[in-house]
DNA sequence: ACTTGCATGTAAGTCGTTACATGATTGT
DNA sequence: ACAATCATGTAACGACTTACATGCAAGT
């Protein structure tokens, strides 16, 4: 999946890891982010399977490693674009604890799920408070989605796991 | 994470590599399953660290290796589930194809949508009749609270992709 | 006779991460 | 002077997956 959003940001101009790396922080961070240590390698391989140009100059006394999307590229990202997405594995490690809880006592059950409440609520105010700091900047509106997704989703989370706990304060079984 | 799920399992007895494995897909496989490959290599290491015992006994002539939970492993277990989950990325990559949707063309973007939300209803449906068919089974009621999280979750994706797919629709820019 | 299920394991490959290693430039 | 940011890369490791390889037992 690494390969296909380095392409996707060399969709609209040629750039270096660096710098692909500082436009995930900024964007798709909160649901898909990379090591450098991973993109580097990761172009060089593009590159040698002819997905991506390279070039190398040198700016301010510094060597600037610059990729470029080849025809190539642009069609193996719009064939991974078109093609029909399946559905991921939830992969939340919180519900392999739930999934445990009768080894735990039931005191301990509700503080974990009150702990992770509160984690899911601060992610949540972070989210929004992106949002808002993204506002009238014109940032794409695909973008946008995204953010307005993460935004969703977590306090989905948040709420599904604050109905399980007040499930088991008020019942015996939950 | 792997780890955690084989000495979860031992908890309430011992077994063998092939018999976690045939738990793990009538119970968590729809949000963690791994492959008898790493299972197996897990258990080993598992056992050289102190975690698990091994034994290995011949039934109908088959060789069996049953693995036994250790004090110290249900130590490392408990220590585990008690401490606090982080928050997991969301790992959906339909949510990377809407990041780029603006390279895609209108009519194919609502194409895309229409397709993942009948794959998502379709999950759902799955989820519900895998409930219905544990029901009065006496199955562990955190592992039925996971089942339901499950439809909860895909019910959750499947609304959120529809009212995308509205607003769309309706509106000139999404 | 044949397929499915039980049961085990190894080897190679994928897709990342963290730590290590370097060095110039810019702001304080 | 010093820290932060820009900029690149390698090495070791982690946590798996898929394919390969084997063989007996039970059901059809």
């Amino acid at each position: 999946m690494q390969d296909k959003i380095l392409l996707g940001f060399l969709m609209n101009g040629r750039k270096t890891g660096y710098e692909v790396k500082k436009l995930m922080e900024g964007s798709t961070s909160f649901f898909f982010n990379t090591s450098l240590g991973s993109i580097y390698p990761a172009f060089r391989k593009l590159e040698k399977n002819g997905l991506v140009d390279f070039e190398q100059s040198v700016e301010n006394g510094r060597v600037k490693n610059t990729y470029t999307i080849t025809p190539e590229g642009r069609q193996a990202f719009s064939e991974w674009l078109e093609n029909g997405a399946g559905i991921q594995k939830v992969k939340e490690e919180f519900l392999l604890k739930i999934f445990f809880f009768s080894e735990l006592p039931e005191e301990k059950r509700k503080h974990q799920i009150g702990e992770y409440v509160s984690r899911l609520a601060e992610r949540v105010e972070k989210l929004t408070s992106m949002k808002e700091g993204l506002q009238d900047h014109n940032v794409d509106a695909f973008m946008m989605k995204t953010l307005e997704f993460g935004i969703d989703y977590h306090s989905f989370l948040k709420e599904w796991h604050q109905r399980f706990l007040s499930s088991m304060t008020s019942e015996k079984d939950p």
